[in-house]
DNA sequence: TTGAAAGCGCTAACAA
DNA sequence: TTGTTAGCGCTTTCAA
């Protein structure tokens, strides 16, 4: 390769290597003349400056990084776009760093991270992330989920503001015995919607029934098995409001599998997330979050953050796209 | 922040930069008492090494990055797991870069990763990335999509292995108006698949007729159009060859919607890549391409070459897992 | 408006 | 086995 370096360029156009720099990064003061001439060696060279040495000397780096749960789930990488996109339009680049749920390889990844010298980093935490996170030494922004106690700034869906619609929503078609299939109370947001679906009951008076809460990890196969709790409970519940689409999937299978019909028989209202649920039921209530936006405004707090324009921790709670059927 | 240095580590352990830098990367000889001092100091003034002056300094990088063409879609980042997996075995970071099948946002990447220097780039290459990709200076290899005429290493899957493996299957089981609804030909692997087609069926004297090939570009949309064209075929088509999951997501669905009742009316085989087809049609037969494998031995090419340990060309090409059914 | 000198933090090359 | 010196390519600082 025998890269070109900024001294090859200054030669060339007969200036110091600082006026290149100059030209180069568009600061300070170049004559019109001299930027041309110096342009014009840089076209004839290929010179392509060393972000490397550059970062080393100026001690700021144009790379962000985004450290998702999973990669090949559509929600996360929605946000991963919504990153990108207001990385990029802000002139950043994005190092995305898949976690696989393992604060393990959480780990490497905040080591590997703070070697690089990156800006900043987006996260969304994984469960057992809460510790190590206090320990990052490079600004960064919560993002979809969050850790309790942690103070960064956050950017988040409203939860309690989107299941409280949702269950209000059925209380208004006449339902009263509606179930409520979760995640496990791991962050907060699993408690708020939780807390907003007792709520919305409580407002109407209809009583809180423990058969009608289901809680489990995550999947297709966990939706199965909490749905069948569900319809276990006596009375039967008329109508569901369930925490994602792979749980939406798995319990709509157990519904079909012990022949009850959606939405005669039983009402569904899920968290939508990815739209493998359209093809399956594409006419349920769901609760879209918008996860497009919730990278875009992660960006922006963050970047806020790494130019030091603001002190105080940020909260940013965004609203979802309800669909009520 | 004010990070430690390695002089500060030197200076506390009472030995020279050079030894805590042969400590921290294995390197050289360091007595193990002298190593047990560093290591102390290491932890005591928790000491993370800069990346990027070593970066800078050694000319070598252990970063690769990866472009591929959506993230949105579970086969890519599959891919990317693989990627990671072997990266992260060998002692590697990954780059993510989602191009969006745009040749300009993956010119961006190129310039970007290029200032980097990162080590090499396993790319997943765009309709049209050819002339840029001539430019790229950074070692790189092409990834499931082939550049035609591009000298470059190249893992792929079997295109024509697995197209004919199917077709031959339909034809076992007596079909014999056997349609097929693909990509436009637009690589290497598009043209390898029809031609598998083709040669399935010249070889058990069955005609080829043009009305029973669809080709278009990819989404369920326009699965469902190119389906719509090959039931107009008269005969109508007794089985079909689908040239991945989205197209054959809206084939399923326009064939529902024509009341043509798979497989009773209709056999369906298609490349699979994506999950959400077992919801939809759990029996097919399908043909499902070494998207993992296919990141990993990516990698261990991208790394012998970036290692100089080969000169010539590679070329991979990886078995399909078929479910003949 | 331009440049000279210094040095970011680390490691290659050589020496002891 | 350890250290000294120099310098990777760039930008900061200060001077002209």
């Amino acid at each position: 390769m025998a890269a070109k370096t900024i001294k090859d360029v200054a030669a060339r156009a007969g200036v110091s290597a600082i006026t290149v720099s100059r030209v180069v990064n568009h600061s300070g003061y170049v004559n019109a003349d001299t930027r041309a001439r110096v342009e014009t060696a840089i076209r004839e060279l290929q010179y392509i400056p060393n972000g490397v040495a550059s970062m080393l000397r100026s001690r700021q780096s144009d790379t962000l990084a985004l450290l998702l749960p999973t990669i090949t789930n559509s929600f996360w990488t929605t946000i991963a776009r919504g990153v990108e996109d207001e990385a990029g339009a802000q002139g950043y680049s994005v190092f995305l760093c898949n976690t696989d749920d393992d604060p393990v390889k959480e780990a490497r990844y905040f080591a590997a991270l703070t070697r690089h010298r990156v800006a900043g980093i987006v996260i969304v935490p994984t469960a057992g992330s809460g510790p190590q996170l206090r320990q990052v030494p490079i600004p960064f922004v919560q993002v979809h989920r969050v850790v309790d106690g942690l103070e960064a700034d956050t950017v988040r869906a409203d939860g309690y503001g989107g299941t409280l619609a949702v269950v209000q929503h059925l209380l208004g078609k006449g339902f009263r015995r509606i179930g409520f299939i979760g995640r496990k109370l791991v962050f907060a947001q699993d408690r708020e919607r939780l807390a907003a679906y007792h709520d919305a009951l409580a407002a109407v008076g209809v009583p809180a029934d423990p058969h009608l809460v289901a809680l489990g990890t995550h999947g297709v196969a966990r939706g199965r098995d909490l749905m069948n709790e569900l319809l276990a409970a006596n009375p039967r519940p008329d109508a569901v409001v369930i925490g994602n689409s792979r749980l939406a999937l798995g319990a709509l299978a157990a519904a079909a599998h012990a022949g009850v019909r959606v939405p005669d028989d039983l009402a569904v209202a899920a968290f939508y997330d990815i739209n493998a649920l359209d093809e399956v039921a594409p006419h349920l209530t769901t609760v879209a979050q918008p996860a497009y936006e919730i990278g875009r405004q992660g960006v922006r707090r963050l970047l806020e953050r790494v130019r030091g324009e603001r002190a105080d921790r940020s909260e940013d709670v965004l609203e979802n796209r309800l669909h009520l059927r």
